[in-house]
Formats: C-alpha cells, sequence, structure tokens
RNA sequence: GGGGUCGUAGUUCAGUUGGUUAGAACGCCGGCCUGUCACGCCGGAGGUCGCGAGUUCGAGUCUCGUCGGCCCCGCCA
C-alpha cells in the first residue's frame, strides 16, 4: 500500500461506483465561462496549501486550470484538499469564477478563472513519481524510458505525439483526396536476402520454419499495383535488425506509397504536396516546391555524403592536379596509389589554436582518415608544417580552388576517393555545426537523383543494389548490364531535409525481362531468384503497370518537425541504443514451453 | 565488432592532489499559513558513490574487468 493517508481509502473504494465524468477537460474554461456549474478531472499538477485555503493545479493532457478548495464552499472538499499529492487525480465540481482582481495569471490559458470546488473526491491515487511533472527539468533518458507514461505527462513528449497524430491526418487527407488507397500488407511474411538483417518469427504450424517481418511492404506494394489498386499508400512499421542510432529504431514507421503509370517527376509533384500539408499541419508552414534536384555525384563531390545539408557552405573540392605539383609524400603517395586530394575551406580556421587542430585531426582520424593536413590562411601569406612542400602559386590555385580568404583555415584529406568523401563530408557537418554555421530555422529541401544502380561490394565480390533489387535502371542505360554494371544509373530519388534523408524511392522494374536481368548483374541466381522473389516475377508476367513509389521516414520527419535531437522524443515507446525496451524489459527469456512448441533449442555459445 | 562519453540521495548535479562525518538544488515527510500559481516560513528523513576485483595505511577519486544510458564508425535506406 502506498497511501499517503489511510483515511482516505473509503474514498477510493467509493469512487469505483460512482461515475468519473467531466463536463469540460483542463484547458477549455475562459472567462466566457463564468457562472457556469463545472466538473473536472485531472491530475494534481501542483497543490499550494495555505491552511485555510487551497489551491490546486488540475492538469491533462488539454491544460490546467486552478481549483480553490475553501472551507467556506465545502468544508469536506477542503480536508480533502490537505491529502493531496502529486500526480493524484481529483474530480472536482464548482462553480467557474473570474478570479479576484490582480490574481488573474497570464501564463495559463484558463488563467482568468479559477474553479470553487463545493465537491471534490479522489479518483485515483499515485506514488510519489520518480520525477517532478515539470516541463522544465529533463530526466535523464533511462528514467523516461522507463517511466514513459510519466514523461507523457510532462509535456513536450505529449505535444510531439499531438504533432505526429496531425502530421498523419494531414497525409492521409491529402492522398486520399488524391485517389490513394490504404491497404493493409503483412507483418508476417517472407525473408528477403537482400538488405537489412531480418526480425524473425517461428512459425508453429510449420516446424522449423520463420516468418520475416517486414524492412518494408516494398514487394506486397508492388503487387498491389500489378492487382490494379493504382495509388496505394500505407502509414506503416517497418522492422531492421541493424545497430541504433539517434535516427534509427530497430522498428519505426514509413507513409509507404505506390502509383502506377507514373514517372520520376509526377512521383516528386505528389510527394511535394504531401510534404507541404504535412508541414502546414504541424507548423502552418508554406514550403517552396518545387524542390531543387541534386545529382548523387554532385552531392558527393560538393559535400561528400547523399544527403547533403544545403543550410551552409563549406563544400569540398578536389586538388589532385594541383596537389600533383607537391613534394608533399603524403598527397604524392596518395595519388600514385590511384587516390585523390580533396579539401575545404573552413572559416575564420586560421584562429584554431594548435590544441583544435589536433582535435579535429583527431575527428578526422576516428571517421577513418590516415591524418589531416591543414594550411592557414593569414594575411601575410600561408601558414602550415607542410607549406614548404608546395610552391606558392600552387597555394594559390588550391585556396582558389576552395574558395578560402583570409583567416581561414584549408584542410585536406589525402586517400581513396571513397574514403576522402567521407571523412570531409563528417567533417564539414561537424564543423559546421560547432561554428555555428547553420541556422537551426531552415529548412532546406532538395531532390537527390541520378544514383548508381548497383554498386560494387569488395567484401561479397559483387555488386549489389544500391537502393533495392527492383529499382529501374535508366532505360538508357540498360545496354550496360551487359558491359559496366557499375556506371548504371538508377530511376531513384532520396527526398533529403536538413541533412537528413527523410524519404527514398524509385520507379520499379516492371518487366520480368528487365528484373531478371537485375537478378543475374547482383549474382542472384535463378533458382534462387524463383525461391525468393518466384511470386513477384510471376505477377509481373500478368500485364504489370509501370509502377513507382517512394517512402517517407516518419520519425525522422517529425524529430526535425519537432526540433528533436533523436527520433526517440516522436515516438511514444521506443528503444534503448541496445534495442532493449527499459519499459517493459524487452527483450526477455520465454518458458522452456514456447520454445519447445516452437522446435527451437538455445544454443548461446 | 570498434572509438568516445557518462553512471554519486527519488531527480538533476557538485565533490580539489587519493585523506576526518560525501554536499547543493528540487522532490519527499512533519508543522504553520485565506489569494497562491516554481507560494512562503520552520523542522526532518533520505547514500550498496552502477557492480566486481586490484593498487594503497587509506579509493566516490587511481588501474583492470563488467553492466547500463547516450553519441559516432562499421552495419543499415
Amino acid at each position: 500500500m502506498f497511501y499517503n493517508n489511510n483515511l482516505l481509502v473509503n474514498e477510493v473504494v467509493m469512487s469505483d461506483f460512482t461515475r468519473h465524468a467531466r463536463t469540460h477537460t483542463c484547458g477549455q474554461l475562459r472567462a466566457a465561462d463564468e457562472g457556469k456549474e463545472v466538473t473536472l478531472v485531472g491530475w494534481v499538477h501542483r497543490r499550494r496549501d495555505h491552511g485555510g485555503l487551497v489551491f490546486v493545479d488540475l492538469r491533462d493532457r488539454f491544460g490546467v486550470t486552478q481549483v480553490v478548495l475553501n472551507p467556506q464552499i465545502d468544508a469536506a472538499a477542503h480536508e480533502l484538499a490537505h491529502a493531496l499529492r502529486a500526480e493524484f487525480i481529483l474530480q472536482a465540481r464548482g462553480k467557474v469564477s473570474h478570479r479576484p482582481a490582480g490574481t488573474v495569471n497570464e501564463k495559463l490559458d484558463t488563467g482568468e478563472i479559477e474553479v470553487y470546488a463545493d465537491h471534490a473526491q479522489i479518483i485515483s491515487q499515485s506514488k510519489t513519481p520518480p520525477f517532478v511533472i515539470e516541463e522544465g527539468e529533463t530526466p535523464s533518458e533511462a528514467v523516461k524510458l522507463k517511466y514513459r507514461y510519466l514523461e507523457m505527462r510532462r509535456g513536450p513528449l505529449a505535444r510531439a505525439l499531438e504533432m505526429r497524430h496531425r502530421v498523419c491526418m494531414a497525409a492521409r487527407r491529402y492522398l486520399d483526396a488524391l485517389g490513394f488507397l490504404e491497404v493493409e500488407t503483412p507483418m508476417l511474411t517472407k525473408s528477403t536476402p537482400e538488405g537489412a538483417r531480418d526480425f524473425l518469427a517461428p512459425s508453429r504450424l510449420s516446424p522449423g520454419k520463420f516468418f520475416a517481418l517486414p524492412q518494408s511492404p516494398q514487394l506486397f506494394k508492388q503487387l498491389l499495383m500489378v492487382g490494379g489498386m493504382d495509388r496505394y499508400f500505407q502509414i506503416v512499421k517497418c522492422f531492421r535488425d541493424e545497430d541504433l542510432r539517434a535516427d534509427r529504431q530497430p522498428e519505426f514507421t514509413q507513409i509507404d506509397m505506390e502509383m502506377s503509370f507514373v514517372d520520376e517527376e509526377e512521383v516528386r509533384r505528389v510527394c511535394e504536396g504531401l510534404i507541404g500539408e504535412m508541414f502546414m499541419a504541424a507548423r502552418a508552414i508554406k514550403l517552396d516546391t518545387p524542390f531543387p534536384l541534386i545529382s548523387y555525384a554532385d552531392a558527393m563531390n560538393r559535400f561528400g555524403v547523399d544527403r547533403p545539408d544545403l543550410r551552409f557552405g563549406m563544400e569540398l573540392a578536389g586538388v589532385s592536379a594541383l596537389a600533383a605539383q607537391c613534394e608533399f609524400k603524403v598527397f604524392k603517395d596518395a595519388l600514385a596509389g590511384g587516390g585523390a586530394v580533396r579539401g575545404m575551406a573552413v572559416p575564420g580556421g586560421a584562429a584554431f589554436s594548435r590544441k583544435d587542430l589536433e582535435d579535429i585531426t583527431n575527428e578526422a582520424i576516428q571517421l577513418g582518415a590516415k591524418g589531416l593536413a591543414w594550411i592557414k590562411v593569414t594575411g601575410e601569406g600561408y601558414q602550415s608544417p607542410i607549406a614548404k612542400f608546395f610552391q606558392t602559386a600552387t597555394l594559390d590555385g588550391i585556396r582558389e580552388a576552395l574558395g578560402a580568404g583570409a583567416g581561414d583555415l584549408m584542410v585536406f584529406v589525402a586517400d581513396s576517393v571513397k574514403a576522402g568523401y567521407a571523412v570531409l563530408g563528417a567533417l564539414r557537418l561537424s564543423l559546421g555545426h560547432r561554428l555555428g554555421l547553420i541556422d537551426g530555422a531552415k529548412l532546406n529541401f532538395v531532390w537527390v537523383v541520378d544514383f548508381p544502380l548497383l554498386e560494387y561490394d569488395e567484401e561479397e565480390k559483387r555488386y549489389v543494389a544500391l537502393h533495392h533489387p527492383f529499382t529501374s535502371p535508366k532505360l538508357e542505360d540498360i545496354a550496360l548490364f551487359d558491359t559496366d554494371p557499375g556506371k548504371m544509373r538508377a530511376r531513384a530519388y532520396d527526398l533529403v531535409l536538413n541533412g537528413s534523408e527523410i524519404g527514398g524511392g524509385s520507379i520499379r522494374i516492371h518487366q520480368r525481362e528487365v528484373q531478371d536481368m537485375m537478378f543475374r548483374a547482383l549474382s542472384i541466381g535463378p533458382d534462387e531468384a524463383r525461391e525468393k522473389f518466384g511470386f513477384l516475377l510471376e505477377a509481373f508476367e500478368f500485364g504489370a503497370p509501370p509502377h513507382g513509389g517512394i517512402a517517407f521516414g516518419l520519425d525522422r520527419i517529425c524529430a526535425i518537425l519537432t526540433g528533436a535531437e533523436s527520433i526517440r522524443d516522436v515516438i511514444a515507446f521506443p528503444k534503448t541504443q541496445k534495442g532493449a525496451c527499459l519499459l517493459t524489459d524487452a527483450p526477455s527469456e520465454v518458458a522452456p514451453r514456447q520454445l519447445k512448441e516452437l522446435g527451437l533449442k538455445r544454443d548461446l555459445s
């Protein structure tokens, strides 16, 4: 028993037989309601006990209303008030009154009025909560996750979930108006070889066999197109058993879409409208559309990543040709080994201390670089341990290529092309943040297009699909299947917002022959293709419409809309970085009987 | 699999060069208080310093291991 006061037991039992009704929510009453007899129910947000007079802030999702418990109005209610504690649920009936002059609380929407309780009862008691339910103070992540239901009462999470709901409703309204049908697809489905690791669900009725939870409804939405549904969408959970990040949870939500008889342009227009509706619903922001396009190659060359953050400059530049003229061994060796020298200008970086430079270098090394070369551009000239290996004319050329001016720092990575992108791309982001170059209020959308179709996987010694195996190559590139698959471009598009990939999709392959060629390019043999995707290949033999689609990361979009650092903050019950649920303690062991029924044996060796 | 960072009261955090009895704020408990709204005032309780081992005369502090939260690389659209 956790009652603070035994005298309340009767109240509690009695209250189970009364109607826990309310006439208004705690955020509803205004001066215009003065004189009304109302009943409120809510959590005791705060109690200010003056002895003879008690004020209670009653809180629900909709707001806070001050209830006054005055012995002259109702002695029993006033007596009860002394027993109230934080997070008790209180039902109070009474008259709405304008507050006395000078006591209006401007900070509350309901601050002009208060309710004089003529009857009050405790509906539910509460242990002292592990943290104070208040806007300002934030408990640590672990505490928030364990007591998620209390965190929800604190405000920010409730508002995030509310916004998420509005975003979803806007999406549904918009897509419905455009003739999309929301169709559900199976959660227990077939494991697919490409892509992320699957979550598996053992089948009791087929011992030894497994369902997989969908990484996305990809194949089903294509089958819906073959089925003539024409325009499909679904707000749907997807599952990928990979390591977590701030923007990655093992189960996450997509706004998944697919359309028949469309090209890239039409998909983008529909998406721009959709995103526009969601931003309007969430933040009353009108977006500039259409969003600009950038090619994958451009994004990589200028920003080092395929999801460029365009809110600030600091673009990368290749300086291999100029670097070839220097005597610096590191650069020469990298170039001789087929690598490249890339660099960027850091605004104001000439003022960096030795320690600053050391930190940046360590960061680059942590990101996979062998080292980081730097040259300060000062009013007097170039200042750097490696400047002596360069002729001044060469340095001038490099400075010009990077767009560096006096007071800036030039940094360089000499490595393989890929490693150079990775290091400088990440360094650009981190320096951009640290130097305050990023305007947090900006919303910078860009479509990344012209992705390569395939990427050579050194480990597996074969090509893998950059997007997925059902992405159509550009028609003019199809001949390259036989000659140079690595050069093929995909009919794919990613939508990037502020350096975060919020959606990606493609025009799909709808011809059996092309799909066969694709599998061949991926070294998926005919037998394996038939076993894994036979149903799709067969469907393509029955009049498959050309189609394409996209999936948006709802969690990421909501995180950006609320300014959250992590998608955890827009998910009601998220998991920790180790993929655990601190609230339910999942995953957990199961009874031996359950394993036996499924024909499973544990082997943790 | 790897790198970084954090773990001290219910919560958020401080704790010096290894040294006596580990502190603060909020919260909690008791008392007083009829216009507060982060109410105020008086008093009080509350600690396995994540866990384990080691170094030391002595460990919250140093070392190793381990568990957990967070960020990142790998992985993943």
